[in-house]
DNA sequence: TTAAACTTTCAATATATTTTGAAAGTTTAA
DNA sequence: TTAAACTTTCAAAATATATTGAAAGTTTAA
């Protein structure tokens, strides 16, 4: 395979996946190209590479921006602005794990926490099973919470490290 | 809150949980449902409960029987199918992993080993870079995989234990 | 100033996904 | 058999999501 065609692979499959973890599917392919681009790119580059419009490049740049997965570059002299995007692919699982955290399980252990909390009739089946699932999911919430933590703060080799140890 | 209420928010909450992560709604919903329900129920009490069609209704329980969520239950002397949810959470959480890894993951690290062997200038940037991100990626996707893999054999208390002993 | 170079916005449009419900299919009891 | 009880299918409709592109907004250099 040549690199034209892996690098037309690399971006589709990264899209294809993007859409099966609720990333749409445009955003996770400039993230790909950017990925893989040695230098920074154009708004212009990336509607070109890509054939998409001048504002979906735009939407989809500042939002991959708010994930803190790409930055903005000024070069000297230059009005245009040149986007690239963070290499090291663990700030890569780091950022998504975090923003993820916050946007989706913060909110769900809040509810869960409140909903633990319902009181009724300890003889009431449809009681004791309510109780009995949200406790136990709570529970598991906050394991990955806690395991989300301390990712967040770890080092890469470290994290793989200690949990690929336990599992020699 | 009163326990009415609490169920809905705890249906609510799950649909929208799953339509962040690739689930769709309703069927996240039907879970929930199921999670909170004491016994097995039909085909129209989930219908009725969460106001959708028959054909919704039927697809929703099929597909959550090919996750292995959700399971058939037939009572003597009865023509009517009912449908009961596994209620324990590890095996939840093993079962989604299992099926996200074999539909999801395993199709990604398939094709990543392919663009890793493609070969090229190795003074070209383009070159160099594309292969560092498909390398690093690569890596991380497999270390995601053998830690599933052993998630999947192992009993909940020894894997929380093990991974939170890591983290204290 | 001003006009060229560039970025952002957003209503309209296109695309993708989900849902409906009636018809077709299947199973069972008598 | 057969007809009632139940399940499955799937084309059409509804809904949700993503994209376009032209107009409006902003910044800069001269």
């Amino acid at each position: 395979m040549e690199l034209p065609e892996a690098k037309q692979k690399f971006i589709e499959a990264w899209g294809k996946l993007g859409s099966e973890w609720g990333v749409n599917r445009t955003m996770a392919q400039v993230h790909a190209l950017l990925l893989i681009s040695p230098d920074a790119l154009t708004t212009e580059d990336i509607m070109e590479s890509l054939s998409i419009s001048r504002g979906n490049a735009n939407m989809t740049l500042r939002e991959l921006m708010s994930w803190g997965l790409v930055e903005k570059q000024l070069k000297a002299g230059e009005r245009k602005e040149y986007f690239f995007a963070d290499k090291d692919t663990w700030n890569i699982a780091r950022q998504v794990a975090k923003e993820r955290r916050k946007r989706e399980l913060d909110p769900i252990i809040k509810i869960l926490d409140e909903l633990t909390k319902v009181e009724g009739d300890k003889k009431d089946p449809a009681y004791q099973t309510f109780n009995k699932s949200v406790t136990d999911i709570n529970k598991l919430a906050k394991n990955v919470d806690k395991t989300l933590e301390t990712m967040l703060k770890a080092d890469e080799n470290w994290f793989w490290g200690s949990i690929l140890k336990i599992f020699k």
